[in-house]
DNA sequence: TAAAAAAACTAATAATTGTTAGTTTTGTGC
DNA sequence: GCACAAAACTAACAATTATTAGTTTTTTTA
């Protein structure tokens, strides 16, 4: 009779979760069947449901958690007193970080929360939506003080967050780039452009 | 006895895979049963099957149809004598307009191709990874030529197809914000930066 | 070590899936 | 209007799905 290896500090039901993330990442969410992740862990798959509810509350435990570190992030970063330009910066460096260290379920979360059910869909976009807000109002905070061009803030939320988020692809290609330079290059980008 | 309605210009098979393309981008590949897609068209889900061959030759029609549009812009690039900055401003907004006038294809291949089947996955990840190495050339021949920073270009490559690709997120907004605007001003953030 | 709790198992369920076979209706060309 | 092709239909299939019920094994507790 297999059983569920638990780390240290871990339970089993946040084994079961990670490794959910790490499917639902590579198959998508609809992909993966309760077999196929049991399986994945070495139990059958009844045996999966004396530690969790449904095979939905897997994709809600992802989605919120991702969506819950980022809230903390930016309610920590807008209470603090450094210039605007310093705050952008550092948000779009947690952003990289986390995608770099928290892969799988930063992509689940950016990926299959359309297969959330309500009300946790409802209060998953409303979540994403104020994150945006906080952004768009950071970058208007800029713009006013003159530290960034006056540009449409909504647009450069919109470009920073997506090319942040594009490093999904590089996690597949690595390419020999060290984390460093990736994040320093980036930043680089998105704050001064490419143009000589 | 219901019929699929087809405008003109199109034939009965590019009409499903248009509406396909509809339902994939909102429900997920997976998500979505020919029943559905059949009831979306108005018919009964074996109707379909005298106009298509299968579910996943609707994926692959469309993950190609959007790969083979980009191949042979890139191409058109390549071949031309502009300098570099306005080859890369050009690609830059090729990617904007196009998905903005094609967005439920454009979406479709960039989240549902991982349930293309082999030998297609091969074949369309090829196309791929052939399409980046030509960005990053034209990269290089900016920084070569002095006319962009010495910068990482896969770095840069993987910024500004995230960027564009973010554009998704805007679909769902709008945000009153026209389209010249955006345009604009994210081929503007992206050459030039935000910071004054 | 015996009792209780936790966690695994097997077997089964009802629902849904893509697709096929065979039939009937609709549209087209003469 | 008759023959033929195109395209719709109904009925059914085998496979897969998430989940439950009930049972057995393992671990923890006392």
């Amino acid at each position: 009779m297999a059983k569920i290896l638990t780390q240290k500090n871990s339970t089993k039901k946040e084994v079961i979760i990670q490794k959910a993330a790490l499917l639902f990442k590579t198959k998508s969410y609809k992909s993966v069947s309760m077999r196929e992740l049991a399986e994945a862990l070495g139990v059958e798959a009844p045996s999966l449901y004396n530690h969790i509810l449904s095979k939905s509350e897997l994709l809600k435990e992802i989605c919120f958690k991702v969506g819950n570190r980022f809230t903390v992030q930016i309610e920590m970063i807008e209470s603090s007193k450094a210039p605007t330009i310093d705050k952008i910066e550092t948000i779009i460096r947690f952003h990289i970080k986390t995608m770099l260290e928290n892969f799988d379920e930063v992509y689940v979360a950016n990926h299959e929360w359309k297969h959330l059910q309500e009300p946790y869909l409802g209060d998953f976009l409303s979540i994403r939506r104020n994150y945006e807000k906080s952004l768009v109002t950071l970058i208007e905070t800029g713009i006013e003080k003159n530290e960034i061009k006056k540009i449409n803030p909504y647009v450069a939320v919109l470009t920073i967050l997506s090319a942040v988020r594009g490093l999904e692809f590089w996690q597949r290609n690595k390419k020999n780039i060290s984390q460093q330079v990736l994040e320093d290059d980036m930043v680089n980008h998105l704050l001064n452009g490419i143009v000589n």
